[in-house]
DNA sequence: TGTACATCAGTGAACGCGCGTTCACTGATGTAC
DNA sequence: TGTACATCAGTGAACGCGCGTTCACTGATGTAC
């Protein structure tokens, strides 16, 4: 048994986590809006009312839960990056890094891939912003390729854009594959690939005025 | 003013129609979860019991609207398919038949796209059940293709999913622009094109065993 | 270290509201003769 | 064509339920001295 934590700050922020795990876990099985705050206090263990000492509304607690993920979302890209500066296999490491990050945060991902064209509030918002950014940052990373080097702006967001599409597509079939199934999900794997080396093929050929 | 339709059928049909037009309308702001069947049948202007004489549920009712939304969709492939064949810029011809196809049935367009990940029930499955028919019709136009005659069906389903998965995020791109706005809508598909024309860059590249 | 007061996370009763669904009904349309 | 009965789309009252939010409260933790 853990023990209790001293503090009332301790505890308070003990509680505050309790909230957005439950919600996270409700999340499973059901969109944000139909997610009631009486039902996460209730998976939380405390009183309807008590949510109010941590939140203001369902909406702010939703708005927390797409930064969370975006952290997640964001290490995920900074590990992929990372890995394939020191492997020849760009593609695979990267598809990989995914792979690993998406089964350790399922929650997460779930949340962000449901939540981005579903709910019309500020969590659609929030999460339609922190993707954008996430696709700027891989057209900068795209622009260090010697043969992308005179690729205009546009163009390299287009082929990011396109890139953070397939990739998400591929993350819902993950999440929808059974947990423990290795051949799905290697599957998966091999078509997510294998789409990214579709794109890249065309890459090289791209003349720009086309 | 319309005149009355005679037969009680007419009438019943006519009842029916009005509401899922309200719930087509009503799911421009919000999900279809968060639909109530006593708001749809208030924007029909009939009584909420009265709702049980056309479906047996908002269930029912969002089954007939993928129906209802799946055959544009359809149609919209359809006519791109026949306009294409006539044309040398079968990229440019596809993707204009789907702007106007897309700006011309707004609310199927906007419901497939929310629901698809959105909801739980039986409205998500019978998406995604339709979705993987046309990814497996757009399939078998590519096979056509010369250069293609020697693909396997599953790179050919991996490329129609690529295509299909772009052509998704640019319906929402349009559905996320003012309606009026022709500038936006110009750039939106410029880059939709440019996306279209990468992949089929990459295409003549491929080695089935890469 | 001990005492007296302040803070504040969590409680529990209560509220008004919109929800889906039931039921017995009404009255216009349809049908049999 | 006219009458008598059947059908059935739509009505309106009523139900129990879960919702978000208010409020005055409790009692453990924190703080000042």
């Amino acid at each position: 048994m853990t023990a209790e934590p001293v503090t009332r700050h301790a505890r308070k922020e003990r509680t505050r986590r309790a909230l957005l795990d439950a919600a996270l876990r409700l999340l499973a099985d059901g969109g944000f809006t139909g997610l009631s705050l009486r039902e996460v206090t209730k998976q939380a263990g405390i009183v309807p009312t008590a949510f109010y000492r941590h939140f203001t509304s369902m909406d702010e607690l939703g708005v927390v839960l797409v930064e969370e993920s975006m952290r997640t979302l964001r290490a995920t890209i900074r590990e992929a990056r990372r890995d394939s500066r020191s492997s020849a296999d760009i593609i695979g490491a990267s598809v990989r890094t995914l792979h690993e990050h998406v089964r350790a945060h399922e929650a997460h991902f779930r949340f962000v891939i449901r939540e981005r064209h579903g709910g019309a509030g500020p969590v659609r918002q929030a999460i339609a912003f922190e993707l954008k950014l996430v696709t700027s940052e891989l057209a900068v990373d795209l622009a260090r390729f010697k043969y992308l080097r005179d690729w205009t702006t546009d163009d390299l967001r287009m082929v990011a854009d396109l890139i953070v599409t397939a990739m998400l597509a591929t993350v819902l079939e993950l999440l929808e594959a059974r947990a423990g199934d290795t051949e799905t999900d290697e599957r998966i794997l091999r078509r997510a690939e294998k789409k990214l080396r579709l794109i890249t093929l065309g890459m090289p050929q791209w003349r720009s005025g086309t």
